[in-house]
DNA sequence: ATGGTTGAGAATCAA
């Protein structure tokens, strides 16, 4: 099985980039953060000419939103809001594995934000961290119910040294302060999360997945950081195959500033 | 220290 994250930065100007995405890569699932598009105007029929008949939307007007495309059949779809607010930030959708035995597949776009890493001062930082507590407590929670959980997303953290371009540059650039890894740490601790990506690529090698639009030459410059992630639950960790992060798609034409990442599961 | 770009959708806001 192979599942791909990808922020898309807006689903209607990269309709051929998906899917061209689903052609050379063939994910059996794709989730998209950024689609920035209510439900209704979501590209009729994308993917379906490649066999992605399965689908569930979860967008907004303008901002954020979410979706998932399945070629496997969705046993269930359900969508949840965070922070009291209506933002479309997290779906999910339970499919049949290869060995016949449900897994449950959470896709989420974590609030970026803001510039200011302070919560008193700046209302998006202290978003960003409430939205990652409540993330751990309901994962602790949702741990009850199966072990066979597969998190992926736009974190909007990079966590480990390597995951920027400059560690010491970045400790005050929010994705990177303290605070924020600490409660992405704590939510990754909530299920004993297994980072798929860094389970092939030593943390000791510098890896990334978003590169900003502001550089005259990213690919260069390469100053980027590891924002999009695939964390599998322990009773899948064997059944990692591989995992990438798919950088020539921030090459594409007018591209989205993120690259997609994959995880290959042999279920 | 600063400014650099993109997308949505109509003046800025968000990233």
């Amino acid at each position: 099985m192979r599942i791909c994250t990808w922020n898309v930065n807006s689903v209607r100007i990269h309709v051929g980039h998906v899917e061209r995405l689903l052609e050379e890569q063939q994910p059996d699932l794709l989730c998209l953060q950024e689609i920035k598009v209510v439900n209704e105007l979501f590209p009729s029929g994308l993917g379906e000419a490649l066999g992605y008949n399965h689908r569930l939307i979860h967008g907004q007007k303008a901002y954020h939103g979410v979706a998932i495309l399945s070629r496997l059949p969705l046993i269930a779809s359900e969508t949840r809001h965070w922070c009291g607010k209506e933002d479309a930030r997290h779906a999910w959708v339970t499919v049949e594995a290869g060995d016949g035995k449900p897994l449950e597949l959470h896709n989420f776009y974590v609030p970026s934000g803001g510039d200011v890493p302070d919560p008193e001062e700046n209302e998006k930082f202290a978003h960003k961290l409430q939205f990652l507590d409540e993330m751990a407590a309901w994962f602790a929670e949702r741990r009850k119910k199966s072990n066979r959980f597969v998190l992926v997303g736009d974190l909007n953290v990079a966590p480990l040294e390597s995951d920027v371009w400059s560690h010491k540059q970045l400790l005050k650039v929010v994705s990177h302060t303290p605070v924020e890894v600490e409660a992405l740490t704590r939510v990754y601790d909530s299920h004993d999360w297994v980072d798929a990506v860094r389970n092939f690529i030593p943390a000791e090698q510098p890896l990334f997945s978003w590169w900003s639009y502001r550089a005259r030459d990213w690919e260069l410059s390469d100053r980027g950081r590891r924002l999009d992630h695939i964390w599998v639950t322990p009773a899948l960790k064997s059944a990692l195959g591989a995992a990438e992060v798919v950088k020539a798609v921030r090459g594409w034409e007018k591209p989205s500033d993120h690259a997609p990442v994959i995880v290959e599961l042999d279920l």
